[in-house]
DNA sequence: GGTTTTGTATCACGCGTGTGATATTTCCTG
DNA sequence: CAGGAAATATCACACGCGTGATACAAAACC
């Protein structure tokens, strides 16, 4: 009974069910079959809003990315002093991109797995080396206002720590426990600029 | 035709395929048929060696690993002097195991999968744990020969470096090129054991 | 009020998959 | 030489999938 609905509401209603889909079972699992059950719609509704099996998915991935986005630019201002404060500044970029709690725990699931598949799906790819610009991009500010020696090579190692550490975390390689992940940002952080 | 096969050989030369397919498709692309294809032999042949899919793609791993391992034991025998010795030795270590030249972009490809695909199916967990163990052994004592602080602290923080750089060097999440990968490993080590 | 648009709901098709069952061929053993 | 084991090779089945086509209901528009 097509009522009439706000499409933005529903689009969004359909890739959270993606999204928790992901969550629990992998970006192969994420089937319009599947999705329509988790949404409580039916097939036809759903793919009334997402053609293929791909957009779908890059839709889902792509409004996880814009919440973490949200969440890092409603951090406080960037410090213009290279001192302490901006160290804690950093530290709280790092603590909003690792899998510290139940939701970020989520994004980060999603983050590995839509990466991971990006590397064989080619679909996957634009919105993949997006997030990637985006994260390095404030990388290297934060970095830059600490007083690093050489931001860009400094960006791309707490890259690669957080991809890391979220790979870990998430998986039985390492079984990363939220506290282990403070440590190492906090150990990490302290060894920087100086 | 069943020629007296070697069991072992055939085994290999049917995880080998799998390797190569992992490789270029993914662990979801591992099937008995394109397996058999590329193999060169028929399903039949493949099944009569490898019960089920997921029995084949551990043995395949497994196999990678062990390759890995011995390359890695086949290394100098460790330094008991803590000095510049210890850092090169560590420095040779991390090289064998990211993604540098050809073969060892395909090893980590293949990790990098199997682990991703590790928190969805139970049944790689255990070789990508006992993985993470061997990797954590070899990382903590060669950071205790080199006289770092807490060895066990950064031990994870290296292991996570380690899976982030090959993460993002093998998929569109950042592209890190070999060279970069280089940079990030000698810059981090001279930042370890004071 | 008739028409168009928007959303919901099914059906059927072809495809690739794992898997069970089963021949058929070849070699080794007794 | 007989028999059994090992290996190879097919067949058929049910399953879940994406997708195209289509029907139907309700709201919106003119």
């Amino acid at each position: 009974m097509p009522v009439r609905i706000d499409p933005d509401e529903r689009r969004r209603h359909v890739t959270d069910a993606a999204l928790r889909l992901i969550v629990a079972e992998g970006v192969a699992g994420v089937t319009f079959r599947k999705v329509a059950a988790e949404a409580r719609l039916n097939i036809g509704s759903v793919r009334h809003y997402f053609a293929d099996h791909e957009t779908l998915v890059v839709a889902a991935v792509t409004a996880a990315g814009d919440r973490m986005g949200g969440r890092l630019s409603r951090l406080s201002a960037p410090e213009r002093c290279g001192g302490d404060a901006a160290r804690d500044h950093l530290l709280s970029v790092l603590d909003e991109l690792v899998p510290l709690d139940e939701e970020r725990r989520a994004e980060a699931v999603i983050l590995v797995e839509v990466i991971a598949a990006s590397r064989t799906n080619p679909a996957f790819a634009p919105v993949v080396s997006r997030m990637a610009a985006d994260l390095h991009a404030v990388l290297v500010e934060a970095l830059s206002t600490i007083g690093t020696a050489r931001p860009e090579t400094e960006a791309v190692r707490l890259a690669g720590l957080i991809s890391g550490l979220s790979l870990n975390a998430v998986t039985p390689h390492g079984d990363v426990a939220p506290d282990a992940i403070r440590a190492v940002l906090r150990a990490h952080v302290a060894t920087l600029g100086r």
